[in-house]
DNA sequence: GGACGTCCTATGTCTATACATAATCAGCGG
DNA sequence: CCGCTGATTATGTATAGACATAGGACGTCC
């Protein structure tokens, strides 16, 4: 058995699956809970099982069964079995492209340009945004984003300074700062806020829209360490942008 | 050396919770680099160089590099090193909740009411939102969402009868059609599209709102092998609905 | 100097083995 | 019937060794 195997190897490639082994078996095992065949609750072979039935070592098809549980796709329990994971049906993974980027990639000019800048200590509603208590130094930060010569976006921006000290001397007329911040810190979590709003006055002006506007709120707040590094409401208006969410029950490769 | 291993473990070396060593290894790397002693690019040691400062096997430190590429906290290529990745904030995870369990779960009253029914050949507008080319049977529904007496969400949603014949047989007087899809339906693959827009007539009058009101729409189509079940646009008041998304890269703990 | 081939090396994958751990189950005593 | 105990078993973690493979470094040849 393991001959077979091994003779498999040393004819060379697997065929028409290049891939690695575990690869081969992780998608295999994948196609049979995608399908239905496999229904959330069912209990998938033993690891004894599946070395069997692939004729391959534990390790490898731990590595499978290991790779899955932690993607959520299958829940293990210790002399019980590895089951097939209920999926949650109420989650989506949300694409939350980068302004600049998503822009140059249709192809259209790109312009940015700083409306304001100020250093201050932080006001009791930038402590609320950021979600601490004792003041600290904050950079307040207004700009928009303009594609094909119109704007696009107004972004308003809070940096907590105590987090990211070099942020106070970065020229944000030239880069702007969400494009800085990804490419320079290091962040662990983020949580986004998407709400419908009336444009004010702020966002009129800014964004060039006439009275009665609906516009698209994206609020987002990034943490280290449990420290939120910054706060930045975008606002777009209604007929310029959308977001799109795509969802695959696993999420994992299609 | 292994003696140099056991010993270390039998001295506890207390850590936080470091029960399994490539965890705490894992642990130990995610730590530099969120601390940005490693900044995005830093070229991390080689994984013999791991084995040697932390004594084990290359099997684990592999198994704990492999964990950070998937996870896309690194890149590896071979001959020349894993390197610490730039941050992308591409996608998070989007919480969608169930209209009716939401509501229960804020401890509302809840209503459901079924507006319009019809059943019809798709026109074209139908075939475009379901993405297909020939003519079907749809079912079409329009019902409203009620909290504390107050229309709280705006429902329209087209349903492919080839794919879910069973549909029309269904009481969406009783039973909303998107906890009756849910519950009968096994579905692959959902895409949402969430945008801002003005009130129309329809969606006034439904919501009881008046004239320059902001709402924010979320549109999604549900697949299963590659045909549309059913395609939906909800629409909230701004002032009664949120989306919120948290986002934590990959198994990056806090 | 530029094209080409060879060697070197870090990663990628796999194996066989070992012991630890948690949870279940059967059996035993009360 | 209850509670305890120990055996059983699937998973969890770790090891040492092996070979494959990509791609950079470097020297050779023209």
């Amino acid at each position: 058995m393991a001959a077979a195997r091994v003779s498999k190897l040393a004819n060379g490639k697997a065929h028409a699956a290049p891939q690695a082994l575990y690869q081969r078996i992780r998608a295999d095992l994948e196609e049979k809970i995608l399908s239905g065949r496999w229904p959330p609750g069912y209990r998938i072979p033993f690891e004894h099982e599946l070395v069997e039935s692939y004729n391959c070592s534990r390790m490898t098809v731990n590595k499978v069964l290991s790779g899955l549980a932690a993607a959520g796709v299958i829940e293990r329990k210790r002399r019980v079995g590895s089951f097939v994971a209920k999926p949650l049906v109420q989650s989506a993974v949300l694409h939350i492209p980068d302004i600049q980027a998503e822009i140059a990639k249709r192809g259209e000019a790109y312009a940015y340009e700083l409306l304001s800048r100020k250093r201050r200590k932080a006001t009791k509603d930038d402590l609320d945004r950021l979600g601490i208590d004792k003041s600290c130094d904050v950079l307040v930060l207004s700009c928009r984003h303009i594609a094909k010569g119109r704007p696009f976006a107004l972004e308003e921006r809070l940096i907590n300074l105590d987090v990211v000290p070099p942020a106070s001397e970065i020229d944000f007329t030239r880069v702007p700062p969400g494009t800085w911040l990804l490419g320079h810190v290091p962040w662990n979590e983020a949580e986004h806020r998407i709400t419908a709003s009336l444009a004010d006055d702020v966002a009129l002006k800014a964004l060039t829209l006439k009275k009665p506007a609906a516009c698209l709120v994206v609020e987002r707040r990034t943490w280290r360490k449990n420290k939120i590094i910054t706060s930045v409401r975008v606002t777009y208006p209604n007929d310029l942008y959308q977001l799109t969410a795509r969802f695959t029950p696993t999420g994992l490769r299609s």
